[in-house]
DNA sequence: AGGCTTTTGGTACTTTAGTATGAAGCCCGT
DNA sequence: ACGGGCTTCATACTAAAGTACCAAAAGCCT
């Protein structure tokens, strides 16, 4: 936002610049205005296509981005979601057992309580739904 | 590619039309030029944010795009495709079979294959390493 | 028509996943 | 210090997933 607005700022300035330098070309006499007015055009055409690449960043990152917030809403541990990162890797229980230094009783553990918290049947639904609800 | 070509072409002409225009106004004599001036730098702003609006439309859909190609040089079928697509949305077997009117161990052999054509140990790796290969 | 791949299905078995239940240790706030 | 949530682990199951191997019908391609 407070980028948008120094963008404008800027845009602002370099058009009251141009309007100084076009009288003052005139003033001149024949110099040529077509240059002015090309370069005119360059400069709002890159100005347009900078400040349009800006605001279409956002939402490219939002999509990307994770909603920590529904993760606590869904009362998800840290431990819990750590074993759905590594579900979503693809690993069996038992290879998430050895990542993690536990047994597999306690990922199997972990992942009975995230199908109930997330609503899932299978692991692989589990993943699925995360990733609906941009928790992954 | 034909569109941007197009726009490009209208931007040219547009950008001649403007030169008609300036040229025009100078003979008449006195018309505000600055008016003529912000009429160019708001049009091109315009086309500037027209044109990178739709150049970044479409690596946005790229990165979405299934990579045709690499499913025929894993040779996965169409059959086991579908299978694909119905295991990554967290269908079990049983589920996929009745989707699809076929028995599970149908759909059992369909995973099979689908695991060693992708080289993964579980459904959960396959999801995974289908999408890395962007194959989902 | 014969050969090929795909698709379908089965049996029998092993492995992994998931459920239910209980329990112990740890940390954190009151 | 006590209660409560988190983490850890175990046992004993049931259910699902996956493997191996086989076999038949269907669809192509030449």
């Amino acid at each position: 936002m407070k980028k948008t607005i120094l963008v404008f700022a800027l845009l602002v300035l370099a058009l009251y610049t141009l309007f100084r330098i076009s009288k003052y070309s005139l003033f001149i006499g024949d110099t040529p205005i077509e240059l002015i007015i090309t370069a005119i055009a360059i400069v709002f055409f890159i100005v347009g296509i900078y400040i349009n690449k800006k605001s279409l960043q956002k939402p490219q990152q939002a999509t990307k981005e994770i909603d920590h917030q529904k993760i606590k809403e869904l009362e998800i541990t840290s431990r819990e979601y750590e074993v759905l990162q590594a579900i979503s890797a693809g690993l069996s229980n038992k290879e998430i057992a050895e990542k993690l230094f536990l047994s597999e009783s306690t990922i199997k553990t972990h992942v009975s309580n995230l199908l109930v918290k997330l609503n899932a049947k299978r692991r692989t639904q589990a993943v699925q739904i995360a990733k609906t609800q941009k928790i992954l």
